[in-house]
DNA sequence: AAGTTCGTGGGAGAAAGTGGGAAATCGTGG
DNA sequence: CCACGATTTCCCACTTTCTCCCACGAACTT
């Protein structure tokens, strides 16, 4: 289970940390890293990328406009990297411009996924959607008792 | 059933007391720290953070906003940490920002789980909502004879 | 009064994070 | 097809932070 929230600077060669605890739960030193929903950076361990993929392509077609689309948004970006000796990852300028990462980015753990955002934002995001948050955690006080 | 109001100092290493009652009535030495929805962080014994996170991801998907918001903001930021030999834990930086936490804490025993407050923002969060604690209670006294 | 528990501080070794150099690769233009 | 510049990759070395452990002082107990 991947979890933790880090804050690291991405340095001018567009490395950026992978969190050692994240690390320590990934087998081997490989990664998929492709487009977020939002706009963020998803990395998959290879064998979690797999399922995701496959359960995606399994069903789609290139006669159907939505499947073309998530395949074009999703599955084209994916790239797989590798971790070096230092636990980073040279981020591709295609996707740190996507995701907008200019230095201080925020790496989420995410049960079996991982998030990369600039910090900016990420902080953006947090602004915009508290609302929802605090609705969602009454709601879930409804049926949660602790 | 954990309890107690605490108030403990940070060390320069961002070491924090995990009060020695609230220590005995916890199994084994580890426990999962997270964001609290107050400007605050939580601290679960990992059978109970083990039940409320599998409430919330239960049944989550990567492809619904709702779900990506709030893993990121509930589940992200958990991590499982040790309790030292003299009874502290080290708290994330991460952490420790978003709780404001500087030097003088308060630790807050509740039922199942513990809060812990920078002083300050714990003090000022009294003051605001010392109205609505009335209300509070003149609400619950319509229900309970005491 | 002595032992025990509780809280606080600090030191040493290990791990994590940061930066930069040199070789290799890629892309461009001649 | 080659030459050059730019970028990337790989590796090494340094610095900072973390982790683990021990030791001390205060307070409480017996």
């Amino acid at each position: 289970m991947i979890s933790g929230e880090y804050r690291y600077a991405m340095d001018d060669k567009g490395r950026l940390m992978v969190p050692a605890p994240i690390r320590r739960s990934i087998a081997g030193n490989l990664i998929v890293l492709t487009r977020g929903i939002d706009r963020c950076l998803w990395l998959f361990p290879p064998e979690e990328w797999k399922e995701v993929s496959t359960k995606l392509v399994g069903s789609s077609s290139l006669f159907l406009a939505r499947d073309r689309m998530i395949q074009r948004r999703f599955l084209a970006p994916a790239q797989e990297i590798e971790i070096d000796r230092s636990g980073r990852i040279a981020i591709s300028p295609t996707l740190r411009h996507y995701a907008g990462l200019h230095k201080d980015c925020i790496v989420l753990g995410i049960n079996s996924y991982v998030e990369v955002w600039d910090e900016e934002t990420y902080r953006a995001y947090e602004l915009e959607t508290d609302d929802q948050y605090k609705e969602a955690a009454e709601e879930i006080g409804g049926s949660i008792t602790l």
